[in-house]
DNA sequence: CAAATTTCAGGCGCACTGAAATTC
DNA sequence: CGAATTTCAGTGAGCCTGAAATTT
């Protein structure tokens, strides 16, 4: 636990907006809603740990800049389903050709299939 | 690195006060200090990713606490050497089992063996 | 005197609590 | 009407920039 935070720190400390385009936070909500495909907002919450209240704000922030889009679901009117934009597909494109570096940096002690092993790991573990 | 950042705030999310008898970011600096031994106070801060204006504040609040010492190196009597006390070691511990839960419910789908996969994976990454 | 190390103060973006608005 | 979902305003802790103090 204690090597994963660390990690995720040092990851955090090197992806700045001028390396990925943008910051962090949308390059990760971006990347989940490419797998996921549409999806409501709670469940979007849900999968990136982050509150309710927090996601709004986050969308907010990246509706603006076009790459992503909210609309009501017509079977719950409640409900707003979430889904990428193309503008966003080429922006989180962009992002993650800065983030190989950073990759790269992170992993440096590791191998390609040294880190194919451990992607394969990170994403089972999070397939609960 | 997205598969990371996300496993990591889940883990910030289950690391509560309640369970682990510290803050999250207290039982890092704790774990580290005791696996790296007394260390310049800079050090520290590199292998925390922390800057030392940060980890000014955090070391007065575990110093405080009776965890951890910083005295003045005899050879360069600019820096502070870092170490943990025995009282510190005491809580770190008691931290750890309740960390335990916590790795138990994000890493729920590996298995033992995956899960000592990992924790070498992620060891040597760190180790630059 | 310039550099290194630690320390503190001020400012700002971030996350959580609470309550409101809409819909089922 | 109670519950679910999204939204926003207010509050508090956390991180970073800048400058000071001590020592080399």
């Amino acid at each position: 636990m204690v090597l994963i935070t660390r990690l995720a720190r040092a990851i955090y400390r090197l992806s700045t907006e001028d390396v990925l385009g943008m910051r962090l936070k949308p390059y990760i909500l971006l990347d989940t809603l490419r797998e996921a495909g549409p999806v409501p907002q709670q469940a979007l919450g849900e999968a990136l740990t982050l509150d309710p209240n927090n996601l709004v704000l986050l969308l907010n922030e990246v509706e603006a800049a076009g790459w992503a889009e909210r609309h009501r679901d017509p079977h719950d009117r409640r409900r707003h389903i979430v889904a990428i934009t193309a503008a966003g597909r080429k922006a989180l494109d962009r992002a993650e050709q800065g983030m190989e570096g950073v990759e790269d940096e992170v992993l440096a002690s590791l191998g390609p299939r040294q880190r194919a092993a451990l992607r394969e790991l990170l994403h089972k573990a999070l397939q609960v």
